[in-house]
DNA sequence: ATAGGGTTAG
């Protein structure tokens, strides 16, 4: 016996527990009750795998109120409390009594059921039993109405209050945003122990006020791993991936062995870097420290390869996983794929995967929105919505109502917004910004200014998402005012202020204003530089644009090459055209756009030759013409357009309207342009009728179903062409009809034979 | 303790 007692005196890992209870068994006493709960107990702290706890518990015949109370808080500790309630109500079965020590366990897991127990136990006479009491302040701590914590808190007499029960309320007023309180009751307390002052870093964490959170930290007697975890963790919440580094530097130097929950914290400040040499050395270090993985770690660790880009990496850890697997390690993995584009993948996964929760969907919803699949992103979220098990939170509609804005479906986002109201999802800033950006990609500036104006705060994205809604509609001189207006309120413009201001300008020919603003711009980005050209090009300053490029201190990339190119093709400039296009055929060779482009300039001088050359070019590379589509809501439905499409349900009467258009137009003295060579002209020699660019097939399906007079939007996935262009115009003139369509990037708001745009040939 | 969101563009 005095053998078993120096072994259970040293039970250091899983392995002496493993020897504890051969020796138990050996000697004959695994039915004795004592030894029994001091295994059980023993697991607890080992976080033994509950199968082997089981196994024990189920080796006592008669387990008496200790083994329960070891088995409740087994299982209170792995917070599997649904076993924890099966374990209280086998107690009841077997006619064991709980007692005051069970409560405080019980009422811990119970959640919002504790509230019952917290009858019970006053009935029982349990109320003045310290523990007890704590338990209960903790229970109304978390989880509100945090008055009566303070109710119980304050009827225990002064003498008898613990530390534990003003930690309690301590950390129950930080939980409730009752930063004051919390302060106050630090301040006023008798005695302050680790766990307080951990609390008031977790406190100030939350409320991002890190500066306060460090100077607690700073002041701390004595510290624990766990208020060295909650500064770490303050740090990499609150996007301070350095910082949270470098006091992780500093816990390593002052000798503090990290536990389970630092490296997690740790591992995804690193993640957020995204830096693969970082992400190396901490593995290393992991390795040389044979440190435990457990699933939180590996599934850190999942997600800091797939953020510093070794998918493969992520791939293995989770497959090793296995049944350790938890949603968090899915759905790090489906973002995972969703991030590099894979999207069949991640849709494998998503499909495969037990207990999906609101992030797994936000994680599918917003991976296919970010890659250009917003349709599916909002047919996800139907399914979501009809599936009625889970409701969308402010992340799910951040992604849909974005959606909503790129595919230009205004009625759609209206739905979506209405959608808001009715389930009660309240809005933060980046809701009123994605708001923003869905009104003014739909065209709609007046809601888009109506919801910036009416947002309470707004931060540097609210201001660039409306600015940009200015540069597409051409509103130069609003976007300029805007900038002005930001830096009054006190938010300074970054690199996309730039870009939106600089576009606006260039849409809207404002040369003298467009200059000043690139000049007042400390350090231009490429980006800027690519705006500028454009910008000089398009009024047709096409020296001072290549000059600028020229002189630019950075390689110029694509974007600068193409502004270019599309100067030249306004301007019609021959040599310069061919000058960026040929920089662009090195940089972009598979970009058919940039063929098409010069193929319009020379077909513009009239050098069909070389319009030839270029076709020729372009088959030989191998490069296939991007397919354009065009679409317009209606009905609740997007219908989609491609040149020639006969696909759609109302297609005769689609071509019947082009041949009377046709007709129409050709007596007003319209001529089809025969610039588009590189487009489709194969197909309109075939069609006798005005063409049948997916622009047109969409307008005449909106003509054919709209109401007299009301406005038709038009959303082209790529940049509207010039024969197009032109014979909108005559549409909208012919037709009385205010033509509303959506480039990739602009507006045209075709009205009376007019086009807003005037810079576009 | 680990997972999900908004703005840029010829």
């Amino acid at each position: 016996m005095l053998e078993l007692g120096s072994i259970a005196s040293r039970v250091g890992n899983f392995n002496h527990l493993r020897q504890l209870h051969a020796q138990i068994i050996h000697n004959s006493l695994h039915h004795h009750n004592y030894w029994v709960a001091l295994l059980i107990n023993h697991c607890t702290r080992l976080r033994a795998p509950p199968h082997y706890t089981h196994l024990l518990f189920n080796s006592t015949l008669n387990p008496n109120v200790f083994v329960f109370t070891s088995m409740l808080r087994f299982y209170s500790h792995l917070q599997d409390h649904a076993k924890v309630v099966l374990m209280y109500e086998q107690m009841q079965g077997c006619g064991v009594r709980p007692d005051a020590f069970v409560y405080p366990i019980l009422i811990k897991s119970a959640g919002t059921g504790g509230i019952g127990f917290h009858a019970h136990v006053l009935k029982l006479g349990h109320g003045s039993d310290a523990f007890v009491r704590n338990a209960v302040i903790d229970m109304y701590a978390r989880l509100g109405p945090i008055g009566h914590a303070r109710k119980v808190f304050d009827e225990i007499p002064d003498y008898e209050r613990k530390v534990a029960d003003w930690n309690a309320m301590v950390s129950g007023y930080w939980k409730w945003e009752s930063e004051g309180q919390a302060q106050w009751l630090f301040d006023v307390m008798p005695e302050r122990n680790v766990i307080t002052w951990t609390a008031m870093v977790t406190g100030y964490a939350k409320v991002k006020d890190l500066e306060a959170a460090r100077r607690y930290f700073d002041c701390m007697p004595e510290r624990s791993v766990v208020s060295w975890n909650a500064m770490l963790s303050g740090y990499a919440q609150n996007g301070l991936a350095e910082e949270a580094l470098r006091l992780f530097d500093e816990m390593v130097n002052a000798g503090i062995e990290p536990d389970e929950t630092t490296w997690v914290t740790v591992i995804s400040a690193c993640s957020s870097r995204g830096d693969p040499c970082l992400a190396a050395s901490l593995v290393r270090t992991l390795h040389q420290k044979r440190i435990q993985l457990n699933c939180f770690v590996r599934t850190a660790l999942l997600d800091m390869y797939a953020k510093c880009g070794s998918i493969g990496a992520a791939r293995r850890i989770f497959d090793e996983l296995g049944a350790y697997r938890n949603s968090v390690t899915w759905n790090a993995m489906i973002s995972a794929y969703m991030r590099v584009g894979d999207l069949d993948s991640a849709r494998k996964l998503f499909n495969t995967m037990p207990g999906r929760n609101v992030v797994t969907w936000n994680s599918m919803i917003a991976g296919y929105a970010q890659n250009g699949q917003s349709a599916m992103a909002i047919e996800l979220f139907k399914e979501m919505i009809t599936a009625k098990k889970l409701t969308p939170d402010e992340v799910t509609m951040v992604s849909v109502i974005s959606a909503c804005g790129h595919l230009g479906a205004l009625e759609l986002g209206n739905w979506v917004v209405r959608f808001l109201t009715e389930n009660q999802i309240k809005l933060s800033i980046s809701g009123h910004n994605a708001m923003i950006f869905m009104y003014s990609r739909c065209g709609s500036m007046e809601d888009a200014k109506r919801v910036f104006q009416e947002m309470a705060t707004r931060d540097v994205v609210s201001y660039n998402t409306l600015i940009s809604g200015f540069a597409a509609h051409g509103h130069g001189v609003e976007a300029i005012n805007l900038m002005s207006t930001m830096k009054e309120g006190g938010i300074e413009p970054d690199r996309v202020t730039f870009i939106g201001v600089l576009t606006a300008c260039s849409h809207a020919g404002l040369l003298e204003e467009g200059r000043k603003v690139f000049e007042s711009i400390k350090d231009p980005a490429i980006d800027h530089y690519a705006c500028m050209v454009d910008l000089l090009g398009r009024v047709g300053e096409l020296e001072d644009a290549k000059r600028t490029m020229e002189r630019m201190p950075m390689e110029p990339h694509a974007g600068v090459y193409g502004s270019l190119l599309n100067a030249s093709r306004i301007h019609k400039q021959v040599e310069l055209g061919e000058l960026a296009a040929n920089k662009l055929f090195e940089l972009e060779p598979d970009n058919s756009g940039n063929f098409i482009l010069l193929s319009n300039i020379y077909a513009s001088a009239g050098r069909w030759k070389d319009v030839e050359r270029i076709r020729e070019a372009m088959k030989k590379g191998g490069v296939k013409k991007t397919t354009g589509w065009s679409w317009v809501e209606y009905g609740g439905k997007l219908h989609k357009f491609i040149v020639a499409d006969r696909s759609h349900e109302r297609s005769d009467d689609i071509y019947q309207l082009l041949i009377e258009l046709r007709k129409k137009m050709r007596e007003a003295g319209y001529i089809a342009d025969k610039s588009c060579v590189l487009r489709d002209v194969e197909e309109e020699e075939k069609e006798e009728i005005v063409g049948t660019h997916s622009e047109k097939l969409a307008i005449c399906y909106a003509l054919l179903v709209s109401e007299a007079g009301a406005v038709i939007r038009v959303v082209k996935n790529l940049r509207v062409c010039w024969d197009c262009h032109t014979a909108i115009k005559m549409i909208s003139k012919l037709e009385g009809r205010v033509i509303i369509v959506r480039d990739n990037n602009r507006f045209h708001c075709f009205n009376d034979g007019l086009c807003s745009c005037k810079d576009y040939w």
